[in-house]
RNA sequence: GGGCCCUUAGCUCAGGUGGUCAGAGCGCGGUCCUGAUAAGACCGAGGUCCGUGGUUCGAGUCCACGAGGGCCCA
C-alpha cells in the first residue's frame, strides 16, 4: 500500500488495453448499474445502427457522446440501464445480399426464392456485429451488448404490430397512392440512391395546350408539359396565388400565362388585356382535355400553389396527381379524386379507351394528334432535359402512384409540435430550426415498401367480402388462422404470406397483403419494441419512457429523430426524448467530406492504436461543440496528447514521484484548514471550486465542449503556474505544515480533475484514479467510475484571490518582457524591481509579491501605488460609463480629455477627477468616469500595461554577478546529474574545476550549492573519477564531475 | 429551388446582455527557463473580424441585403 512514482515514459493504448482487462475482471460497469439500484433512473436510448458495414470513425464520435452523458448520470447518483440493439431490416440489407448473388431485380429475387433470400439477409446482418462490440468496447462505449433489442426478432415484431394496431383502430392507417419513380419494365420502384444513377439527357415532347374556360367564351389558360402521356389524368391546373398573369387577346382568342413567360409562350404579336395577380384565378373552371371521367364538383377548377414557378412553361401547371409527387399533395389537400389511367406494365387501360394497352411514351404523339385536331393544341415541339431512366433496363422512368398505406400523421401535427417544444435541442436551433420545419410541412407517412425483408404489414383482407382487418398480436393472429401455425414461426416473408385468417364477418378467407413496412418505423418503435411491450415487462416500459437523453447525427432529424417521436405523439401524444444531442460531420484534415470514392476515409483503429480511444474522444468533446462540422486527423489527436493530456501525466508523475519518497499519505496526514494554507494553495483551490462549477454546469446542459475545455485550462493552469510556482516545497521542504498543505492541495487537484474527467476520458482518468486513490485505501470504491460527481465546494471559492493572481502572472509577464529587452537572462538575480499598480489587488497579497520575486528573480520587489518619479499616465474616458450618461456627447468628452496637457493629465490622474469644458459647459468626470492608466516612462528599462509598470534595476554588482554565476553552475550539474540518470534523491560528491571567478563564488556558496544539488562535499578539483562533464559558463570552460554516493 | 448552420491570424478555435488597443493553442523565427514535463516563458512576424448598407454617441457583436462553404430536403 501507499503511492508508488509513476513513469514519465507512458503509453496511452497500452494503458487503456490494461484499464479494459481491469473494467473485464472487476465487471466495473454491472457493479456501477448495480450501485445505482433503486436510484433515480435516467433513460438513455440507442438509437440501432444498421450492422451491415464497418463501423467508421464518425461513430466513434456519436459513440462518445453517447457514452459521457450516461458516466456522468451515473456519478451524479442516477441508474443508466443502457440496452444495445440492432436495425437489421431493409433495402440495404437487401442490396448487400442481391450484391453477393449476383442478382438485381425483385423478379430475380423471387426466382432465387424468399425464403433463401431472406435467410441470407439475415446472416448477412450479423456479420459486421462483432466490428462494431469490438469498436464500441475499445473506446470504452458502456452497453449491454448482451441483451440487445434486434428489430427482426418475433418480439420486437410483434410489438410494432402492436403498435400499427393501435393507429388501426384510431383509423389513423388509410390506403391511398404514394407517387414513387418506377420503372415499368422492371415493374418496381426505385430508390433515390438509384434513381440518381440514372440521369441522362434526352428528348422530350414539349407541348402547351389551351384549357378553355368555361365561364368566359374565348378565353384559355396556356399549359405546358413534356408528358402529354399524363394528360388524360388532369384534374386541375395550379398558379401562383402571387404572381403577375396576364390576359393577352392574340387573334380572336384570350390567352391567360404569366406576365414573365409572356413573351417566351406567346407566338407572334399580342395585346395585353389585364394584368391580375394569381389569386384571383383561382377557382376558375375549364374544360376537361378529355371525357374518360364523369363531372365533378372539384374537378377541372385552378388551385392556388407555392410551388408554381415561372423559370418555364407558362406559370399555370398542369395537374395529374396520379403521375406527380407535387399534383398528388394538392390533391390530397383539396380532396380531389385520382386518375390513374396506367397499369403497372406502363400501359393504358380501358379507362381511356382510345389508347388502351399502349405504352404511354408510345401514345404520346397520337394524343398531340388528337388535340390538335381538337383546335386544344397551341404549340407543340420538343425538349432537351436530363430525367432518370432504369440503372438496370435504360427504360425511362415514370413518377408514377403506387397503391401505398400511410400514417395520418398530419391529423396530429399540432400535438407534433406542441410536442417538440419540450425537448431540450442541442444545438437549439433544431427545435425552431430544422426539426420544427420538418413538423411544419410534416405529410402522412407513406408506410409500406413492396420489398422482402422487413416488417411485414399485418393486414389481412377477406377475399370474400373485402373485410380489411390488422392483426396486433401473435395470441390473436393463432386465434384467427384458418389452420394451425407452423412452430417455431417466423413472422417474415414468405411465411407470414402463407397465413390465411378466418373471416369474422363472412366466414371467407383473409389473405395478407404483401407490403412491409418502412424500416424507420422500426427504429422508432424502439421505445415500446425494445421491452416487447406491452406483451411483457410493462414497469420496464413505463421506467423508460421517455427518454432522458439521446444522441445522433443530424441527418436523423428525418429519420430516427422524426420516426421516434412521431410514433410516441401517435401512441402517447407525449414526446419520446427530452434532451436531444444533434452531432455534425466527422470531416477529414481538409475539411472535406469522407468517402470512399474520394480514399479519404480514416480507420478508427489506426489512431486508436497511436494514441489511444481516450485521446480521439477527448478531441471530439474539445475540438467543437457538437453540432459542429469536425476536422480530424492524425495531428489533431496527437496535439490533444501533447498539449493536454502529457502535460497532466507529467503533473501527475512529479506528485507520485515526491510524494512516495515522502511517504504522503492522504488518509493519515492532517490536511491543514484551507483558510491557514499558503495563497498558492488556496488560490488553486478556488480554481478548482470554479472548476468543478463549470464542469457540472456544462455536463447538465449537455455541453461536454465547455466541460473538456474548462478542466484542459485547469490543468495548463495547475502544470504551468501551480507545480512550476511551489515545485520546492515538495523537495525542499523546511515547513512540515507547508509540506503537509503543498502535497493535500495538489493530490486533491489531481483526484478531482480525474473524476471530472471521468465520462470523458473514461481510461486516463481511471489510471489516476488507480494510482492516487486505490493506492492508498482499500475502501475506496474499485473504479473511479464508481464514485460520486465532486461537489462544489463553495467556500474555497475566493474570487479576489483569483483575480490577484492573474495580475501576479501578468507583472511576471511584464518583468520577463523588461529582462528580455536588455538581455539579462533570468538566472541572472538582480537587486530589485518596482511594480508600479495603482489599484491592483497586489497590495493585498504580499505572498504572491514574492511569487513574483521569485519568478523574475529579483531579491526585492517594491509594489508602489503612484510613483511620479518613474511612470506617466494617461486619461481616457470610461465609455461604457459615460455613454448611458452623456450620450451623443460622450465623444466630445473623450475628445476633451484628449486635449489635457501632460501636467493636467498628471493633476487628473492623481486626483481622480477632472474638469473639461464641453459646448462651453464645465463638466466634472469623477473617479468611476475615467480611465487612468499608466505607462512606461521614456529612459528606464520598463514594460508596461493593464494599468501596471514594472521597473527593473538592471545593475550587476560583483556580488549578484557572482550569485549568477553559481545558478548557471547549479543548472548544469542538475542537467549532469539528469543525464547521468541519478535517483532524484540520490546523494552525490561534486567536484568543479573552472576559472578564478567561478572558484571564488562557488566558495562563497558552497553550502546554497551543495544543498540545492544534494551534494555531502562540494570540491573544487576536476580531476577525479565519476559522471564528468565539460561545460560552458559565461563563455568559460568549466568540469563538473559527480560521484554518486552509496 | 427551399430550410438550417458556418465564415475572426497560415491551421484549429474563444470572443454573456453593443463600450473604443481583437485573444488562445498549433505552426514559423529568435531569446530564455527547468530535480516532473515530449512541457513552459518572453519577443517577433502574421487580422480590411467574408462583403455592402443600416441602427447607434459607439458594431466582431444588432438588423437588412449579398458572397462563399457545409448539411438536410426537393
Amino acid at each position: 500500500m501507499g503511492l508508488s512514482p509513476a513513469s514519465p515514459r507512458v503509453n496511452f493504448p497500452e494503458l487503456e488495453e490494461r484499464i479494459l482487462r481491469f473494467w473485464a475482471e472487476q465487471d466495473v460497469f454491472r457493479k456501477t448499474l448495480e450501485a445505482r439500484q433503486g436510484c433515480p433512473q435516467f433513460t438513455f436510448y440507442e438509437g440501432p445502427p444498421t450492422a451491415n458495414g464497418l463501423p467508421g470513425v464518425h461513430h466513434v464520435l456519436a459513440r462518445a457522446y453517447k457514452d459521457a452523458i450516461p458516466r456522468y448520470r451515473t456519478m451524479r447518483g442516477y441508474f443508466v440501464p443502457r440496452k444495445a440493439g440492432w436495425d437489421t431490416h431493409g433495402l440495404p440489407v437487401e442490396i448487400e445480399v442481391e450484391k453477393e448473388l449476383g442478382i438485381n431485380s425483385k423478379r430475380e429475387i423471387e426466382a432465387y426464392g424468399v425464403a433463401e433470400f431472406n435467410r441470407r439477409c439475415k446472416e448477412s446482418v450479423f456479420r459486421y456485429e462483432r466490428e462494431w462490440v469490438r469498436l464500441s468496447e475499445r473506446i470504452g462505449f458502456w452497453l449491454d451488448y448482451e441483451h440487445p433489442y434486434v428489430t427482426f426478432s418475433n418480439e420486437y415484431i410483434e410489438s410494432v404490430w402492436w403498435i400499427l394496431r393501435q393507429l388501426w383502430d384510431r383509423g389513423l392507417l388509410y390506403q391511398g397512392y404514394k407517387v414513387v419513380p418506377y420503372c415499368p419494365r422492371c415493374g418496381t420502384p426505385l430508390s433515390s440512391h438509384e434513381v440518381a444513377l440514372g440521369y441522362r439527357e434526352t428528348e422530350d415532347p414539349s407541348v402547351t395546350v389551351r384549357l378553355r374556360l368555361r365561364d368566359q367564351p374565348g378565353t384559355s389558360l396556356l399549359v405546358w408539359t413534356t408528358t402529354p402521356w399524363t394528360l388524360p389524368a388532369n384534374v386541375a391546373c395550379a398558379v401562383h396565388p402571387q404572381v403577375a398573369y396576364v390576359k393577352a387577346r392574340q387573334g380572336d382568342e384570350v390567352l391567360v400565362v404569366a406576365k414573365d413567360l409572356a413573351d417566351a409562350v406567346l407566338q407572334g404579336p399580342y395585346e395585353v388585356l389585364e394584368e391580375v395577380r394569381g389569386e384571383s384565378l383561382v377557382g376558375l373552371r375549364y374544360e376537361p382535355l378529355f371525357r374518360f371521367y364523369p363531372e365533378g364538383d372539384r374537378l377541372w377548377r385552378v388551385w392556388a400553389a407555392e410551388f408554381v414557378t415561372t423559370e418555364e412553361g407558362t406559370g399555370v401547371v398542369h395537374m395529374a396527381p396520379a403521375y406527380g409527387e407535387e399534383d398528388m399533395e394538392l390533391a390530397r389537400r383539396h380532396g380531389l379524386p385520382v386518375f390513374h389511367p396506367v397499369g403497372p406494365d406502363g400501359r393504358y387501360t380501358e379507362e381511356v379507351p382510345p389508347w388502351a394497352g399502349r405504352f404511354v411514351k408510345e401514345a404520346d404523339p397520337e394524343i398531340v394528334a388528337d388535340l390538335r385536331q381538337r383546335g386544344l393544341l397551341y404549340r407543340a415541339g420538343t425538349y432537351r432535359h436530363t430525367y432518370p431512366f432504369c440503372w438496370r433496363c435504360d427504360s425511362p422512368l415514370l413518377y408514377y402512384a403506387r397503391a401505398s398505406w400511410h400514417v395520418a400523421v398530419t391529423r396530429c401535427k399540432d400535438q407534433l409540435l406542441r410536442a417538440n417544444e419540450q425537448i431540450r435541442w442541442v444545438p437549439e436551433h433544431i427545435q425552431r430550426g430544422r426539426f420544427g420545419n420538418w413538423l411544419e410541412n410534416v405529410v402522412d407517412w407513406a408506410l409500406s415498401r413492396e420489398r422482402y425483408w422487413g416488417t411485414p404489414l399485418p393486414i389481412w383482407v377477406c377475399e370474400v367480402c373485402g373485410l380489411q382487418h390488422c392483426v396486433g398480436s401473435l395470441a390473436e393472429l393463432r386465434e384467427m388462422a384458418a389452420e394451425q401455425l407452423p412452430e417455431p414461426l417466423d413472422l417474415h416473408r414468405p411465411y407470414v404470406d402463407e397465413i390465411r385468417l378466418r373471416c369474422p364477418r363472412c366466414g371467407g378467407t383473409l389473405r395478407r397483403v404483401p407490403d412491409l413496412i418502412d424500416v424507420w418505423f422500426d427504429s422508432g418503435a424502439m421505445p415500446v419494441a425494445q421491452w416487447h411491450y406491452p406483451f411483457e415487462n410493462q414497469e420496464w416500459f413505463e421506467r423508460s419512457f421517455p427518454a432522458d437523453y439521446i444522441c445522433e447525427g443530424i441527418d436523423q432529424t428525418r429519420g430516427w429523430f422524426y420516426s421516434l417521436h412521431a410514433i410516441s405523439v401517435l401512441l402517447f401524444d407525449r414526446p419520446a426524448y427530452r434532451n436531444c444531442v444533434c452531432l455534425e460531420l466527422v470531416l477529414d484534415e481538409h475539411g472535406e467530406k469522407m468517402s470512399k470514392s474520394r480514399g479519404n476515409v480514416l480507420d478508427p483503429w489506426s489512431l486508436i492504436q497511436r494514441f489511444g480511444a481516450d485521446a480521439l474522444r477527448w478531441f471530439f468533446f474539445s475540438v467543437s461543440p457538437p453540432g459542429m462540422p469536425k476536422r480530424l486527423g492524425p495531428a489533431a489527436v496527437e496535439e490533444v496528447v501533447r498539449r493536454f493530456f502529457l502535460t497532466l501525466w507529467n503533473t501527475y508523475v512529479f506528485f507520485t514521484t515526491y510524494a512516495s519518497l515522502d511517504r504522503f499519505d492522504p488518509l493519515g496526514w492532517p490536511a491543514p484548514p484551507v483558510k491557514e494554507r499558503p495563497a498558492l494553495d488556496r488560490w488553486l483551490l478556488s480554481r478548482l471550486a470554479g472548476l468543478v462549477a463549470e464542469a457540472t454546469e456544462s455536463m447538465e446542459a449537455y455541453n461536454p465542449t465547455d466541460a473538456a475545455r474548462a478542466v484542459e485550462r485547469f490543468v495548463e493552469d495547475l502544470s504551468t503556474w501551480y507545480v512550476r510556482r511551489g515545485r520546492r516545497r515538495y523537495w525542499k521542504a523546511r515547513d512540515v505544515q507547508d509540506q503537509r498543505s503543498a502535497y493535500h492541495t495538489l493530490y486533491e487537484a489531481l483526484v478531482t480533475t480525474a473524476k471530472l474527467m471521468a465520462p470523458l476520458a473514461p481510461f486516463l482518468s481511471e489510471e489516476l484514479y488507480q494510482g492516487l486513490v486505490r493506492a492508498v485505501d482499500d475502501g475506496a470504491p474499485v473504479s473511479v467510475h464508481l464514485t460520486d460527481w465532486p461537489q462544489v465546494r463553495e467556500q474555497d471559492r475566493d474570487v479576489e484571490l483569483e483575480r490577484a493572481m492573474e495580475e501576479a502572472r501578468w507583472v511576471v509577464s511584464l518583468g520577463r518582457a523588461a529582462r528580455s529587452r536588455v538581455r539579462i537572462r533570468v538566472r541572472q538575480p538582480l537587486a530589485s524591481a518596482v511594480v508600479v499598480a495603482p489599484q491592483s489587488l497586489l497590495h493585498r497579497y504580499p505572498e504572491l509579491v514574492e511569487h513574483v520575486s521569485e519568478e523574475l528573480n529579483c531579491k526585492q520587489v517594491e509594489l508602489v501605488g503612484q510613483d511620479s518619479a518613474r511612470v506617466e499616465y494617461e486619461v481616457r474616458a470610461r465609455f461604457d460609463v459615460l455613454g448611458p450618461r452623456y450620450g451623443p456627447k460622450v465623444q466630445e468628452l473623450a475628445a476633451a480629455l484628449e486635449r489635457l496637457s501632460p501636467e493636467e493629465v498628471r493633476r487628473v490622474a492623481l486626483e481622480g477627477r477632472a474638469v473639461v469644458e464641453v459646448e462651453g459647459e464645465q463638466v466634472e468626470l469623477g473617479p468611476d468616469e475615467l480611465d487612468v492608466r499608466v505607462r512606461q516612462r521614456e529612459g528606464f528599462v520598463a514594460e508596461a500595461g493593464r494599468g501596471f509598470v514594472v521597473v527593473l534595476d538592471t545593475r550587476i554588482t560583483p556580488e549578484l554577478r557572482r550569485e549568477g554565476l553559481v545558478r548557471e553552475l547549479v543548472h548544469h550539474v542538475q542537467q549532469a546529474r539528469r543525464e547521468a540518470n541519478l535517483r532524484v534523491d540520490q546523494r552525490i560528491v561534486l567536484s568543479v574545476a573552472g576559472p578564478p571567478e567561478l572558484v571564488e563564488a562557488l566558495e562563497e556558496h558552497r553550502e546554497a550549492v551543495a544543498e540545492d544539488v544534494l551534494a555531502d562535499r562540494v570540491e573544487l578539483a576536476g580531476e577525479v573519477e565519476g559522471f564528468r562533464r565539460e561545460v560552458s559558463i559565461l563563455g568559460q570552460p568549466v568540469t563538473v564531475v559527480l560521484r554518486p554516493l552509496t
